[in-house]
Order: structure tokens, then C-alpha cells, then sequence
DNA sequence: ATCAGAGTGCTTTTT
DNA sequence: GCACTCTGAT
């Protein structure tokens, strides 16, 4: 066990306690992931679990995979038998299994947002409500809100107090009989069925006798469902969760801390341990978030230390707009990549939409960079109908898919046929008429077939209807044997989609072509990996990625772009945050003391992913809906200590535009590429060391100039130069590389 | 059936 | 400023 040495005593006892029920309360950067991996791979090599015995469950699949590389590095050998994955696969994967002990069909489809939205905004139409009244999107965030809560729209029903809540509560009632019909289940279904799974009590014993050690990561962030199905899994009580309420940033999807804070009373005999070593900031860094979440009244203190002491004062640069910001943000990611040319930068912003005048400015600067989240690839449209394809083989009742496809390419099947589908479902239909037929007999598909048996339709319509059934079928056929990727490439090709965009003959269609062979290959490379993988199951994983498992760029990219929660758990030797103003950071929405909170811990969660260095930016106005809006810098950059934050070095490169001329904009100026690069606290302690008052250096940017003051500063000085050409700066004498002139 | 153009409402954060 | 929907022309 001589892999245990490398761990502090506190993290050894976390590993060693694997009897019985633990709670680790592990601070930011303090090493938590290290600990679960060496959790499990003691279990392992100590001969007290099998790898199959195993179950932990992770906040995201990457963090998963990574979780998988870290516990076969640590026992030598891959341990595909532990089950390793998030709530949502863990529940996917068992529903697959035990499908029909909660009267589900094995073949069922999982509903992501978009799919939802579809179903969402065809019972609007069909219950004749105008969605600018009751929008889509509020009623899924309320059907979720409800399921979080484990509520039924039956009781959404009686809970409600308005019209429009009733409205809500009936279109509540039609998704649900849609997606009952389609044989689909949607994000929280898949946890509400698996806990009504385990509602039988001998599913429950099967299952603990199974997994005899459980393990829960992030345990801040699990809502109802999750906190209840953890209770079932862990009814031997060999449960150990990992959390830190200083991160708990997901209140709004129905996360409750209360679960990580209650953890005591639920097992009195609970073992607890803290991790409050920090081992990836430098002291300023934890310095100054330490303070930023110490703003937050309702928390218990918790003191984070590291042996970093000192390091870089975080900088902070004021643009006049969110178009300069991201001039000055590429300006600062070259400094670092110049630095060292295999750093890794993340910038990070409050919103989605905050991406694109930094992807703008970095693409025009030639600065590759990866976008994590956001339009992601499988949400494209080309690979989403390839998808709904697919998912359509495996389940004909699937009536999203089928609406998706159904005339994708056109195939002259309009209105006219698809209000006749959906008048024919409205009826009770005969028996069985055909190997394709659903039991429920109620999806668009089964009204499709009798609509042809009834010979209901005119011609034309019918005989393009029955071209999309036989089409479906030679697909059915195609695909019966041959891997994955063959199946995804036969079911493009006898589908007419590759030829309907070969004929298009435009960029947009060649680029569509380019990403479903890019889909094609995907799916090559996940069945060379896992040679027996289903086609529903692949379907399986694609709907369940996340955020993070995904993003458009290369993966060997060094600048990563994403949400502030998307970067939970990962950690970058520098971090620039975008944004940091009233209104973006915190969020207008945000105006509940509770909902301000959680913001800050958010903007803590932020600041600590930072190892070397911590960029924050904010900007004088901001367009916002295409109008601009003044902006003042957040109130978390006045909770950072004034002595722990300074003003960035930073030459704008002068207008945008220049003044009366419009349409010249001019590119950043070439003075940039001249600039030194600044180092990192390792770099060279002695840097000023000869440099005294009165001295004459030559900055790499700033040109000649005179020292006038010499400040010590923890392990390192401020200079204060006199520089001919741009007057009076502050500068860090370890980034400055001054030459004597 | 499909396209282009006009009009509209909206941006948190995600499994 | 954009993505989405609706409308009317072919």
C-alpha cells in the first residue's frame, strides 16, 4: 500500500475509513478526486471489494472517465467492472436492465431539452394556449422544478393558485402522456423511475449485495430524487460523500445543500473528515476568495491553507466595452502562451452568449481555442436528424424523431398528412397490424401504418407515406447487422440525406456533410473502444453528455472558453474571468439574498480554479440585446482585499474604429508580438534584485525609462518606473524582464 | 412545398 | 443581435 504515503493524514484516513458511513468535507484544489481514486483502488488491491462491488458516481462523464484513468493507473490494470458514472448513466443503465419492473419499455428514448422543448410546444398548440402567454421554456423549467421536487401534475395541479398555473399544470399532464406514449423519459425521469425501482425492496437487496461500497462526488449539488436513490444504493450504510458547501452552485436545478449539511443526522455515527489543504492556488489566490465567500452570511467557516505562499497579486483590467475586454483578454492569453508556450488558459464567463466577442477577437488574432458547452456538436441539426434516425429504428413511438424526419429530406409528406396522423392517433385504433406496430398503438408511426391500411389518405400523400415505411424498413434491414458506425453510414445513405445535401451544393450543406462524417467517425472510434456496444446504447451516451465531455476546438487546444459552471472540478495554471460586472456578475436575476449567495460561491468557484494566476476583467458598457448598457464592475471585486488585486499593464491598441471613418477597423497593433512574456512564481526569485531608484531599464514594451521607487512585496518588488515614451507605471519587478539600459 | 423577408421576444447557469 | 416564427410569393 505504499501509494498511500504520497497522501496527507488527513486524506489517508478518508481512504482507510471504508467501513460505515463518511462524510468528506473537501475544500477547493484540496485533492478530493486523488482521494476517491485511491479510495477505490484500496478497496480493490485490499481484497475487501471487487471492482464490481464498486459504485461511484461523479458530477459529469469526463470527470468519470478521468476518475476510470486515475483508479487503473493506481491498480495496474483497467477496472471496467466498477461502475463509474453519473446519476444520469447510472440510472440510464439500470433502467435499461430492469425496465419492465416499473412498467417501462426496455426500448425506451431518452428526451434531451430540445426534445423536450417539441413536446412542450405541441401540447401548447394542440391545447390551442398562445406560447407567448405561457412560453415554452418556463413551463419545462416548471415541470422540472416540479419533478425535482418529486411532485406529480396531479399535484402541480392541486397546488395551483392562478390560471396560469393551471394551465401549466394541464400542458404538465399532456408531456407526460407524451412522453408515456413515445416510451420516452426525460432528464429527471430517469432518476424518478430509478428510485421508484428501488421502491422494491428486493431490487434494493439485489443492489446492495451488488454495490457493496458507494460513493457520491460533488454530494453539494444532488437534488430530491438523487438524495433519495443514494439512500436506496447505500442501504448497507458503506457510503462516503464528498462535497464542499462553498461550492454548491446548482440551487436552481433543484440541488439541496441541505443534503451534504444534514448528512450527520441521517448516520449519527458518521465519520467526518476536512480536507483544507490546498494544493493548486498560490495564498493570494485562496487569500482572495477566502475573503469573497466570507461575504456569505449563512456558511461555516472553513480555513483553506497552502505551502504557495505568496504568488502574483491578481490583476484586474477595466475596458471600455466587451469588444476591448476581449482584445484585452487575447492581448493577456498571448502573454501567458509566450510565457509558456504549454500553458493552459481558462477563460471564464457568467453566460453563454459572453463567448462570442472573446471567440471573435481570439480568432482574429489566430489564438486557437476550444469551446466547452454551448451549441455543441451533437446538437446540431444534421447530427440530431441522423440521431433521430437511429433512435427512430430503435423505437418507432418515438414521435419527436419522427416528426424530425419524417420529410427530412423533403419527401412530399406536408401538413396535410401530418394533421391526418395526428386525427387518426386521437382514435382508438384495431390490433396489431404489423412486426412494426407499438404495443401502445398511439404514436404517430402506428397511425401512420393504419392510415395506409384504411386506406384513409388521397394518392399522392399516401403513396409518399408509404415510401418513408418502406424506407424506414430497409433501414431496419440494413441495419440488422454490421457495427455502429456501418449502420450510422447505411442509414444516411438509403435515408437520401447524404445526396439531398450533395445536391444543395452549398457551403453551409458541404460543412453539414463534413460533420456527419465527423459523426460517422465518432461513432468508429467509441466501437473500436467498446467493441460491444449496442446501438441504444451509443444512442444512450450521446443523450447523456454533457456539458463538459464535449466542445467544439481541439482537445490539445490551450485556451479552453466556458461557463463558470462548466469549469467545476477543473483547474488551469491561469484563469481569466470575463465579465465581472453588476448585472452579468452577479446576475440581474439574482436578486434574492439566497439566489446573491449562490453567486458568490459561484464567483468563488470561479477564482479557485485558478493555480498561478487569476485574471478579472469588467468593462465600462455592454450591449446587451443589441443595445448598450452602462456597467459598473461587480461588488465582488470590492470584496477582494485592495492589497491582493492590481490594475493591469496593458497598452490598448488604440480605437476600434478610427474616428470618422468608419469600416476601417483596424487590426491590434503589431507592438504586441514585442512584448516579454511574465513568468510564474517558480521563475526567478532574485528578478529586481540590482534594480535600484535612480536606475535607468528598457521594457520590453514600455521602452527606456527611470526607476523612482523600489517597494519588497512578499517574494517579490514593485517597481515604480518613469518610461519616456508612456510616463509613470507600476510594474512586478519577476514579470517585468527589465533590461539595464 | 419551399423560400425569402419581415417581425418578434429574449439570455442565466445544465444533467 | 440573434434565432425563431409567421407570412406571402413562387
Amino acid at each position: 500500500m505504499e501509494a498511500l504515503d504520497s497522501l496527507n493524514p488527513e486524506q489517508r484516513g478518508a481512504v482507510l475509513h471504508t467501513e460505515g458511513p463518511l462524510l468528506i468535507l473537501a475544500g477547493a484544489g484540496s485533492g478530493k478526486t486523488r482521494v476517491i481514486a485511491h479510495r477505490i483502488a484500496y478497496l480493490i488491491r485490499s481484497g475487501k471489494a471487487s471492482p464490481g462491488q464498486i459504485l461511484a458516481v461523479t458530477f459529469t462523464n469526463k470527470a468519470a472517465g478521468e476518475m476510470r484513468a486515475r483508479v487503473s493507473g493506481l491498480v495496474g490494470a483497467d477496472c471496467p467492472a466498477a461502475w463509474i458514472s453519473t446519476f444520469h448513466s447510472l440510472c440510464a443503465r439500470l433502467l435499461r436492465r430492469e425496465a419492465p419492473a416499473v412498467g417501462l419499455s426496455r426500448d425506451f428514448v431518452i428526451y434531451d431539452s430540445a426534445d423536450q422543448l417539441g413536446v412542450v410546444k405541441r401540447a401548447l398548440q394542440a391545447m390551442r394556449l398562445d406560447d407567448r402567454i405561457v412560453q415554452p421554456r418556463a413551463v419545462l423549467s416548471a415541470i422540472s422544478h416540479a419533478k425535482n421536487r418529486m411532485e406529480s401534475a396531479a399535484d402541480m395541479a392541486a397546488r395551483a393558485w392562478s390560471y396560469r398555473e393551471e394551465q401549466i399544470a394541464k400542458v404538465f399532464t399532456a408531456y407526460e402522456t407524451a412522453l408515456s406514449e413515445a416510451s420516452a423519459l426525460d432528464f429527471d425521469d430517469l432518476l424518478l423511475r430509478t428510485v421508484q425501482l428501488f421502491a422494491q425492496q428486493a431490487v434494493r437487496e439485489r443492489y446492495a449485495s451488488r454495490f457493496r461500497y458507494v460513493m457520491v462526488d460533488e454530494y453539494q449539488d444532488t437534488n430530491r430524487p438523487q438524495y433519495e436513490l443514494t439512500r436506496h444504493l447505500a442501504a448497507h450504510r458503506n457510503l462516503a460523500v464528498v462535497g464542499d458547501p462553498d461550492q454548491s452552485i446548482y440551487k436552481w436545478r433543484g440541488a439541496d445543500l441541505r443534503n451534504l449539511l444534514d448528512f450527520e443526522t441521517d448516520f449519527p455515527d458518521a465519520v467526518i473528515v476536512r480536507l483544507e489543504r490546498n494544493y493548486r492556488s498560490t495564498q493570494v489566490i485562496l487569500d482572495a476568495a477566502s475573503a469573497v465567500i466570507a461575504c456569505n452570511t449563512r456558511r461555516h467557516e472553513k480555513r483553506l491553507w497552502t505551502e504557495r505562499l505568496g504568488g502574483a497579486r491578481i490583476v484586474h483590467h477595466h475596458a471600455p466595452d466587451e469588444l476591448a475586454e476581449a482584445d484585452f483578454i487575447t492581448w493577456q492569453i498571448g502573454q501567458a502562451l509566450r510565457e509558456d508556450a504549454s500553458a493552459l488558459v481558462g477563460v471564464l464567463y457568467r453566460m453563454n452568449s459572453q463567448s462570442r466577442a472573446i471567440e471573435e477577437s481570439l480568432m482574429r488574432e489566430r489564438l486557437p481555442y476550444r469551446v466547452v458547452g454551448g451549441v455543441r456538436f451533437y446538437e446540431r441539426k444534421e447530427v440530431k436528424d441522423a440521431l433521430a434516425y437511429l433512435r427512430l429504428l430503435v423505437n418507432p413511438d418515438d414521435d419527436v424523431s419522427f416528426l424530425r424526419i419524417v420529410n427530412t429530406p423533403p419527401r412530399g409528406i406536408g401538413k396535410q398528412v401530418l394533421s391526418a396522423l395526428e386525427a387518426a392517433r386521437a382514435r382508438p385504433v384495431g390490433a396489431a397490424s404489423s412486426l412494426f406496430e407499438a404495443p401502445g398503438g398511439r404514436s404517430l408511426w402506428s397511425a401512420a401504418l393504419h392510415l395506409l391500411q384504411e386506406r384513409a389518405l388521397p394518392g399522392r400523400p399516401a403513396a409518399a407515406l408509404e415510401r418513408f415505411i418502406v424506407m424506414m424498413e430497409q433501414i431496419r434491414v440494413a441495419a440488422a447487422q454490421g457495427t455502429i458506425s456501418e449502420i450510422v453510414g447505411k442509414t444516411l445513405a438509403i435515408s437520401g440525406y447524404l445526396d439531398h445535401l450533395r445536391d444543395a451544393d452549398s457551403e453551409e450543406a458541404e460543412s453539414r456533410l463534413a460533420n456527419l462524417m465527423e459523426f460517422v467517425s465518432a461513432a468508429r472510434e467509441r466501437e473500436l473502444n467498446e467493441p460491444e456496444l449496442s446501438l441504444r446504447a451509443f444512442i444512450d451516451q450521446l443523450a447523456l453528455l454533457s456539458e463538459t465531455d464535449e466542445g467544439s476546438g481541439p482537445e490539445t487546444s490551450q485556451v479552453w472558453l466556458m461557463t463558470m459552471h462548466a469549469a467545476k472540478g477543473l483547474e488551469f495554471p491561469v484563469v481569466i474571468v470575463a465579465g465581472v460586472v453588476e448585472g452579468v456578475f452577479p446576475h440581474v436575476h439574482a436578486d434574492e439574498p439566497e439566489e446573491l449567495e449562490e453567486e458568490r460561491r459561484l464567483c468563488y468557484v470561479a477564482m479557485t480554479r485558478a493555480q498561478h494566476a487569476l485574471v478579472v476583467t469588467s468593462t465600462e458598457r455592454r450591449r446587451v440585446f443589441g443595445e448598450y448598457q452602462a456597467t459598473s464592475p461587480s461588488r465582488f471585486l470590492a470584496e477582494i482585499p485592495a492589497d491582493l488585486i492590481e490594475p493591469a499593464i496593458y497598452a490598448p491598441p488604440g480605437r476600434r474604429w478610427a474616428p470618422g471613418r468608419p469600416g476601417s477597423a483596424r487590426r491590434p497593433s503589431r507592438v504586441r508580438e514585442a512584448v516579454e512574456p511574465y513568468a510564474y512564481e517558480d521563475e526567478d526569485q532574485s528578478a529586481g534584485a540590482g534594480v535600484r531608484k535612480g536606475v535607468r531599464v528598457r521594457h520590453a514594451q514600455f521602452g527606456l525609462g527611470t526607476v523612482v521607487d523600489v517597494e519588497p512585496l512578499d517574494n517579490d518588488t514593485t517597481l515604480t518606473i518613469d518610461f519616456v515614451r508612456v510616463g509613470t507605471k507600476k510594474i512586478r519587478a519577476r514579470f517585468a524582464h527589465l533590461e539595464p539600459a
